[in-house]
RNA sequence: GCGCCCAUAGCUCAGCUGGAUAGAGCGUCAGACUACGAAUCUGCAGGCCGGGGGUUCGAAUCCCUCUGGGCGCACCA
């Protein structure tokens, strides 16, 4: 909190006090401090609405009439420290104007001092953050739909470290189920073209899942063996398992233990009869079929700049899951219900199914291990699954377990270790859910893969890149060579921002056009702000830019340096502009903790949109080449502290930054 | 049928823990490059905030209801 607004709050807290009585919380406090909607309403406001409860009486024009007198006297008094420069009333409202030359120096200081780590906090106690997210289901393509939860969580992580929290980023991936016996079964009934396979396996084994998902509308006998396949596929896989009280007492358990390896697994036309007929066989299939997933996904992660602390699995959760449905029998949690085993979760209609009538686990049976697992590796305080809102009935079921667990933990006692851990849930699971794409589609008319999708948006970069060259606009841009390279970063900032820009829960109608475009509201916009922000500067200070480190040991910098900025009173002076766009860099904070608040970080779109925008309205209407060096300093600093927080926010939104382009 | 989510300018969306005059971008139209990068900027037009009711000094924001759309609702994930 800046010097500014601190006084506001130490100003509430004393009028409470003196009218009251009663204590505000600093927090509380700050709550009551605005910013009024327009520049002419002053730049921080008390509105007399909310005294009331604090014991003022009378219609909020009076109330507001009390707190201005008081404001006058308060100020008027320490005036040699003099933060405001003026107050006014307006109706109900006491709005205060800052000393611009002061407000200006301190919210520059802040930005430049702090350099790179600008805005990151240090949090006495971080919490302990879990968060699961793009997940990924093996052996379909990676689709735009995970995307999304990709790059939410991703942007979710980096904004949780940010403000000093410990985050596991984890991916957890869709590894097991009924759908891998469909997927043996399509390659064990079908001919499988094993040149292709070797070439591309992720799309053939994707034609197969298309294949008999479509064969088995007519053909009922492919379902059944889809089942009894993935029956043996999970009795195989159980059979050595441990006990879960065993795996959990095992100290910094940590460590993956499905293995990903799958290098020693050979297979062509001729043995492949022989993968399909036993049990290990089968197992090796899934486990080919696993590694080859995973190997894509790391590829593409890496592509676009998302990385993950661990690789999980739906497999290593269903190993310990009949054993965690015997223990919520034994306890009574459970159910048995037309053969099935349910929970009834309070609040929730529908029940809660954890195994299947045949004893297999199901989705959420193997939620319920992963998130008591979980526990004893990482002891979160939160969780946050970042997932669809068509899976918001699952979460509940899933939350609900938990504070069933918590309630009647004591009825868990033949396995205390079990208990310990399912009963810190309560309360700590967040599902992060987010709005469906709507009306995603290829030109030809089938599902959008991610590959295509960056493909489509980079192409587009080039050409427009090569164009800039052809007409020779602007010598500050890159050099041929880069052109690929700049393209690829223009493409990936369109297409991670076009999930980003909207609220979470809306849904977002896809159309290339939009993607496409890379004017307005847009990622590129945002890279584009940057490169103009350092083709300016170099040309302004070619020195200072050389020696970014001298620039901002602010040396030099001193109040006065704003003098020249707003002692001036010229109809056509740049200082209201200026004085925007330091209001703006000093939101940031506020910014960053809303987006946290509601893991939302849309928040942080918005705000660099904003950013950009006034600065890039600065840059057009005022020109600072040519003029003297007193006029262009204050101003090449305020500059300097844009490029600052526009490459944090697009570093925490997951936007590559663009040196020139 | 039950539950959850959504409805704001022609289009895509902000604004929603109630507060000052409902804002952007795209698109349309009219302008600005022999001057710091035109992926930019300036301006015009465009709104009973889906309809109705309620709470309140005050509602796009909260509650109820209707309409229209999306999603989910036990052996898929």
């Amino acid at each position: 909190m800046d010097v500014f607004k601190r006084s506001l709050v130490l100003f509430i807290q004393k009028i409470v006090k003196e009218k009251n009585n009663a204590a505000v919380s600093e927090k509380e406090a700050a709550k009551l401090i605005k910013n009024p909607p327009d520049n002419s309403f002053g730049d921080y406001s008390i509105a007399s609405y909310y005294f009331g409860k604090y014991g003022f009486k009378g219609i909020p024009g009076d109330i507001a009439e009390e707190i201005f007198r008081i404001a006058l006297l308060s100020f008027e008094k320490t005036k040699d420290a003099a933060v405001f420069d003026k107050i006014e009333m307006k109706d109900a409202y006491v709005n205060f104007f800052v000393n611009k030359k002061k407000f200006a120096y301190i919210t520059i200081e802040n930005v430049l001092s702090a350099g790179a780590d600008y805005g990151r906090e240090h949090q006495e106690k971080p919490l302990k953050v879990v968060i699961d997210f793009s997940s990924p289901n093996i052996a379909k393509p990676f689709g735009v739909g995970h995307l999304r939860s990709t790059v939410i969580g991703m942007s979710l992580s980096n904004i949780y470290e940010f403000c000093g929290h410990n985050v596991v980023k984890v991916n957890y991936l869709g590894d097991f189920g009924t759908q891998f016996g469909k997927l043996i079964t399509a390659f064990c009934r079908y001919d499988v073209d094993f040149s292709e396979f070797n070439k591309d396996p992720i799309n053939v084994l994707y034609g197969l899942y298309v294949r008999i998902h479509k064969d088995e509308q007519i053909d009922e006998t492919l379902e059944k063996e889809a089942k009894r396949r993935f029956k043996t596929l999970e009795n195989y896989m159980s059979r050595n398992r441990r006990s879960i009280e065993e795996y959990l007492c095992v100290p910094g358990n940590a460590k993956n233990n499905v293995d990903n390896g799958w290098e020693g697994i050979e297979i062509s036309e001729k043995n492949k009869g022989g993968f399909c007929e036993t049990e290990s066989g089968q197992y090796n299939l899934w486990k080919l079929f696993r590694g080859l997933s995973i190997d894509e996904f790391k590829r593409i992660y890496k592509s676009i700049g998302i990385e993950f602390d661990v690789y999980e699995g739906e497999a290593q959760s269903a190993e310990f899951a009949s054993e965690t449905t015997e223990i919520l029998l034994k306890s009574g949690i459970a159910s048995i219900s037309e053969g099935a085993v349910i929970i009834r979760v309070k609040g929730v209609k529908t029940p809660a199914l954890i195994a299947k009538s045949d004893g297999t686990s199901l989705y959420l049976s193997r939620d319920i291990v992963t998130a008591v697992t979980r526990m004893a590796k990482y002891s979160y305080d939160k969780m946050i699954y970042v997932v669809g809102s068509e899976q918001s009935l699952h979460f509940s079921q899933l939350s609900g377990i938990f504070r069933i667990l918590k309630d009647n933990a004591d009825k868990i006692s033949e396995n205390p270790v079990f208990k310990r851990y399912a009963s810190l849930i309560d309360g700590k699971i967040v599902h992060v859910k987010f709005g469906r794409i709507i009306g995603m589609s290829t030109r030809k008319g089938n599902l959008v893969f991610l590959n295509d999708y960056i493909e489509e948006a980079s192409l587009k970069a080039k050409e427009k890149l090569e164009d800039d060259f052809a007409e020779a606009s602007g010598n500050a841009g890159i050099n041929p060579g880069e052109t690929e390279s700049v393209a690829l970063k223009i493409g990936i900032g369109a297409v991670m921002f076009n999930d980003l820009k909207t609220r979470r829960t809306t849904d977002v109608s896809f159309n290339w056009d939009n993607v496409l475009s890379f004017e307005g509201q847009t990622g590129p916009y945002l890279q584009y702000t940057i490169s103009r922000i350092n083709s300016l500067m170099l040309r302004l200070s070619p020195d200072t830019v050389k020696k970014e480190r001298d620039f901002i040991s602010l040396n030099t910098y001193k109040p006065a340096d704003f003098d020249g900025v707003f002692n001036v009173s010229e109809k056509d002076a740049d200082f209201n502009d200026i004085f925007l766009i330091i209001k703006q860099i000093s939101y940031f904070k506020d910014a960053v903790d809303e987006a946290l608040n509601q893991n939302e970080p849309s928040v942080l779109s918005s705000y660099a949109l904003e950013l950009s925008a006034l600065f890039n309205k600065y840059y057009q209407n005022y020109r600072l080449l040519g003029k003297e060096h007193d006029y262009i300093k204050p101003r090449l600093y305020v500059i300097y502290a844009i490029k600052i927080v526009l490459m944090q926010v697009l570093r925490l939104l997951c936007i590559p930054v663009i040196e020139r382009m």
